[in-house]
DNA sequence: GAGGAGTTTCCTGTTT
DNA sequence: CAAACAGGAAACTCCT
């Protein structure tokens, strides 16, 4: 144990390391003890004031895994280690000792041999000390003014607390001479590795077991109950066990994700259940108040985040239930599964305080009538019509005929009738169906108080009460049951100025073998032949489909396409958008309305497969891709695709037979060989991931070689149809315009950007062709302004909201941003969902858009990395960030978070990191504390307590300062500590 | 290549 | 109940 504490000593991690896996030569040298171990947090009874509650816990690496997460709070005698299991992996012969006692509160010790993991398991016990040592921490509060317990000698984050002065009864813990109650082993390791110690040590549980430390007993009321204690005092030594004499029971599946083991019901019958198997939007309709917390968390509203792949009952109005929590009520639907009775919670993140305060708990009627819908919304969209024992009401009344089938029986089912909500924006006509039971009712007094039967309100919202089949919605002409069948096809969607019937008929002249212009029949879709979870999927792919189908034909021009005569580029639009919506125009492309959600579950799964290729309109896409060819490339010789092909091949081939060589190597030995494609001469390098030494490297040959202006325009004049000359009539045309501004003699941009401007127009060239992309302006707008309209555009067809990381609006404008030109390009690849043939011509096969925006710009220019902090305020400069993120106080550097999505998204996209989240760049921000970069938020009224943030004052000065000074201030190394102020 | 600064990733636990 | 928050630890990236 010495050589090894010597050892330990002289590098810190090789103790460590050789007890969890053995020393190079493959032994293990494992010291077998009887090791203290520390188990908490530890239950304290409920005579402490407050009666408090304590939750067993563990770490799951222990070998020790709870049976369930439970308040000790009225179990006062219970030894609540008996009710401990051991994971499968723990050995049989791991021997265990409990050795519990009870003075002023319970203490447990637990010993383990055989069990590497044992660090995992930590007690904290106060005892005696604690209340000694909160007493001193509170003198020196009063000496110090009350400054935050930090050092040695105070309770504090990672300070440990001793337990052997403690006055209780026997414990054997004590006898370990170690003042930390730590095995040798313990000791050794703990000194060894700083991490290790502070990982053990935490005050965590104090704050676990009390609430607080304010609410734990001090010591003078120990002092005053101690007789009432020690009665209730009692020592149990319990004899040493063997696992493999404790009971044992199978952890449930996916442990990791379900803190809460079930068991199967009796009552549960698969043949009454359904099978959740696709994701479920909770929500028909969500109030403005709901709106923005469903936004920026979407998972609650997904059951299939929950019971993906599972069978559950239907839920009925009597599974909805409201919990208390301490000071927090939650709604929920209980599901109950074959796993047995599990809730998705409807309103998280409520502070219903009233419901809180009062009881027995009950949920609000907002949240009962959310939950409702959301119910509703379950049994809708696991099948339509099918659900078990669910009968198809023949004889339902005239004025509910033309409703859609599920929606009249469900609507019928829950009492309600609803309502045809239209809303007129720029982007056309918004349909949705309201069913809500409050709604519906506030809605009922209003229009019988106006002797109407639809109200108008304020924001132009046009709400159409119990609509009659042939009635014509004022505000589109079109029917109401067809807005219904629509609404509820989609529950929430904004509908392009295109009616419905129009829409469906246009797909049908694409893909005349999925859609269906036959809904409102009064037919089951058992009828048709088809399961309905077959239908469903249908159903749910040509949603996908319909989105992929409209941009293609598009953006892709077909000879037989209805939108051949429809430009693109509908002026009418952008003028009806400044004309009538004035200050608006963000807001029908804010990224924070509904409909977004949508398009974000499109790019995820976009992302996920990286080549878009929509398997059921493939052949849609490939007619359109050789028509595109055709169009584009007169003069190309079509034998690209085999040279693409036989470039795989090649590539294939010399991984197979060089595993040894670089990959670099690999890729420029295939790519050598075929530069006379422009497709592949113009993404050729720059595998996805490498190293970044070798990225830059790459990047810096790039710019030497490849990516000079005049190669850029050879390659567009290549690619331009006509050939050379019509390409040099253009670009003089060009130059003579805003695209000049692009050349290196104007100096407005470096020859890096306007390397990347051109290389951007060549793609929107490619994938728009020559027509549309003169109908987004080329060649008289500069390339940024092309783009911006090229994604509106395509985004208005769709009929989706912009995820762009700036919002679009009629004045937007890119200038000089990169980095509002890069997510532009992102969101155009997107959106424009270019084709497998498209992909393979550019020789993005395999890659993400993200992995291909990061190619088109790390080789076309580079973008300057910016910290955290500076890229914060950055975007609070900037007023069109506001549904973003915002100042609330902005001489005291208070700020807010408004959509935690968007904003990390945005971060991630400048840090070209895909793969980033609010969490981790929240993690990222809370450094900043460390620094004082930011500062702790001072508790204001009418300040949220979530999701707001503060500058320190002096970093804002500094960079105003700076700005004024006009000199540089990269932000590194700044540090507002008082320690270390720089 | 070493080392520092900053960030990312993963984690446990607490608060709202 | 889940999102947000807090912060430890270590890996990672970029830069000097």
């Amino acid at each position: 144990m010495v050589a090894c504490e010597n050892k330990a000593r002289e590098s810190p991690m090789p103790l460590y390391y050789e007890y969890c896996h053995g020393n190079s030569n493959g032994e293990v040298h494992r010291p077998q003890p009887i090791v203290w171990c520390r188990l908490g947090p530890v239950p304290v009874l409920s005579k402490f004031p407050g009666g408090h509650r304590s939750v067993i816990g563990c770490r799951r690496h222990s070998a020790f895994q709870p049976v369930a997460t439970k308040s000790l709070t009225s179990d006062r005698t219970r030894p609540y280690p008996l009710e401990w299991r051991y994971k499968p992996e723990a050995e049989e012969n791991t021997q265990v000792t409990w050795c519990c006692s009870a003075g002023t509160n319970y203490r447990c010790a637990i010993a383990v041999t055989g069990v590497d993991r044992f660090w995992d398991l930590h007690l904290r016990n106060p005892g005696r000390t604690y209340l000694d040592k909160i007493s001193q921490g509170a003198e020196k509060d009063q000496e110090h003014g009350g400054r935050e317990h930090e050092d040695e000698g105070e309770i504090g984050s990672g300070d440990y607390v001793s337990s052997r002065d403690t006055n209780s009864p026997k414990c054997d813990f004590r006898s370990d001479e170690s003042s930390t109650c730590m095995s040798p082993v313990h000791e050794s390791m703990r000194r060894a590795t700083p991490q290790y110690r502070s990982r053990t040590v935490k005050s965590s549980y104090i704050k676990t077991t009390c609430g607080s430390i304010r609410d734990f007993p001090t010591a003078e009321h120990v002092t005053e109950n101690r007789n009432s204690f020690a009665q209730n005092s009692k020592q149990i030594h319990a004899r040493p066990v063997y696992i493999s004499e404790l009971p044992r029971s199978q952890p449930p599946p996916n442990i990791h994700h379900r803190k809460t083991e079930y068991n199967r019901p009796e009552s549960f019958s698969e043949n009454e259940s359904i099978l959740i198997n696709k994701p479920t939007p909770l929500l028909v309709s969500l109030k403005d108040d709901d709106k923005e917390r469903w936004l920026r968390s979407s998972s609650p509203h997904n059951i299939a985040e929950h019971f993906s792949g599972e069978h559950v009952t239907l839920p009925t109005e009597d599974d909805i239930i409201t919990k208390k929590g301490g000071n927090m009520a939650a709604t929920s639907i209980c599901f109950i599964t074959e796993q047995g009775r599990r809730t998705s919670t409807l309103s998280p993140n409520t502070a219903n305080e009233e419901n809180a305060r009062n009881s027995p708990m009950e949920a609000t009627s907002d949240e009962r009538t959310t939950a409702l819908s959301a119910i509703i919304d379950v049994r809708d969209s696991v099948q339509d019509g099918a659900t078990p024992n669910t009968t198809v009401d023949n004889n339902s009344s005239s004025n509910e005929a033309d409703y859609p089938h599920e929606l009249r029986r469900r609507l019928k089912a829950y009492g309600m009738k609803p309502a045809v909500i239209a809303r007129d924006t720029p982007r056309g006509v918004s349909t949705a169906v309201a069913v809500s039971a409050t709604e519906s009712s506030d809605l009922q007094e209003r229009t019988r108080s106006k002797g109407a039967r639809g109200r108008q309100d304020d924001e132009g919202i046009f709400i159409l009460k119990y609509p009659e089949i042939g009635d014509k919605h004022p505000l589109c002409e079109q029917s109401t049951s067809s807005m219904l069948r629509s609404a509820a096809r989609n529950h929430t969607r904004i509908r392009s100025k295109q009616t419905f019937e129009e829409t469906i008929s246009s797909k049908e002249q694409y893909a005349p073998n999925e859609y269906s212009t036959h809904i409102d029949e009064e037919q089951p879709i058992e009828d048709k032949g088809e399961s309905p979870h077959k239908s469903y999927q249908l159903e749910y792919h040509t949603k996908i489909g319909d989105k992929q189908n409209l941009l293609g034909r598009r953006v892709l021009p077909h000879a037989s396409s209805p939108l051949q005569n429809n430009p693109i580029v509908d002026e009418d639009i952008f003028e009806y958008r400044r004309r009538d919506y004035p200050g608006k125009c963000s807001r029908t492309v804010n990224p924070t309305q509904i409909g977004d959600q949508h398009s974000l579950e499109d790019r995820a799964d976009f992302l996920q497969n990286p080549c878009p290729v929509v398997t059921h309109i493939q052949n849609e896409d490939k007619r359109s891709s050789e028509d595109c060819n055709t169009y584009l490339r007169p003069n190309i010789p079509s034998e690209i695709i085999t040279e693409i092909g036989d470039r795989e091949l090649i590539k294939n081939e010399v991984v197979r037979t060089e595993p040894s060589s670089p990959t670099k190597n690999r890729t420029q030995t295939a790519d050598q060989q075929f530069t006379q494609s422009p497709a592949d001469s113009l993404h050729s390098s720059c595998p996805l991931k490498e190293p970044r030494q070798k990225d830059a490297q790459q990047r810096h040959e790039g710019q030497n070689i490849s990516f000079q202006r005049s190669t850029v325009l050879v390659q567009l004049r290549d690619w331009t149809p006509g050939g050379e000359e019509v390409f040099v009539q253009q670009m003089g045309a060009a130059s003579e315009t805003k695209l000049g501004a692009d050349a290196p003699g104007h100096c407005l941009f470096s020859a890096e950007d306007t390397a990347l401007r051109s290389r951007v127009l060549v793609l929107l060239w490619v994938l728009l062709g020559e027509r549309r992309l003169r109908e987004v302006g080329y060649p008289a707008e500069p390339v940024h302004r092309i783009l911006w309209r090229a994604v509106d555009v395509c985004c208005s067809v769709a009929g989706v909201k912009s995820a762009a990381a700036v919002p679009l609006n009629a004045d937007h404008d890119c200038g000089l941003d990169m980095l509002c030109f890069r997510d532009h390009t992102h969101r155009f690849l997107e959106v424009c969902a270019p084709t497998r043939e498209h992909w393979k011509q550019f020789g993005w096969v395999s890659l993400t858009v993200d992995a291909v925006v990061r190619k088109i710009y790390d080789e076309g220019g580079r973008i300057e990395r910016v910290m955290l902090w500076r890229f914060l305020l950055n975007l609070l400069e900037d007023p069109r960030n506001a549904p973003c993120i915002h100042w609330v106080q902005r001489d005291e550097g208070i700020f807010r978070i408004l959509n935690t999505d968007w904003l990390a998204r945005l971060w991630g996209r400048r840090h070209g990191n895909p793969r980033m989240t609010y969490e981790k760049m929240a993690r990222a921000m809370r450094t900043y504390y460390r620094s004082k970069v930011l500062q702790p938020v001072p508790r204001l009224r009418n300040l949220p307590r979530k999701l707001v943030y503060k500058f320190n004052p002096a970093v804002i000065q500094k960079v105003a300062a700076m700005k004024l000074s006009s000199s540089t201030f990269s932000g590194r190394g700044l540090n507002y500590n008082t320690n270390s102020n720089k």
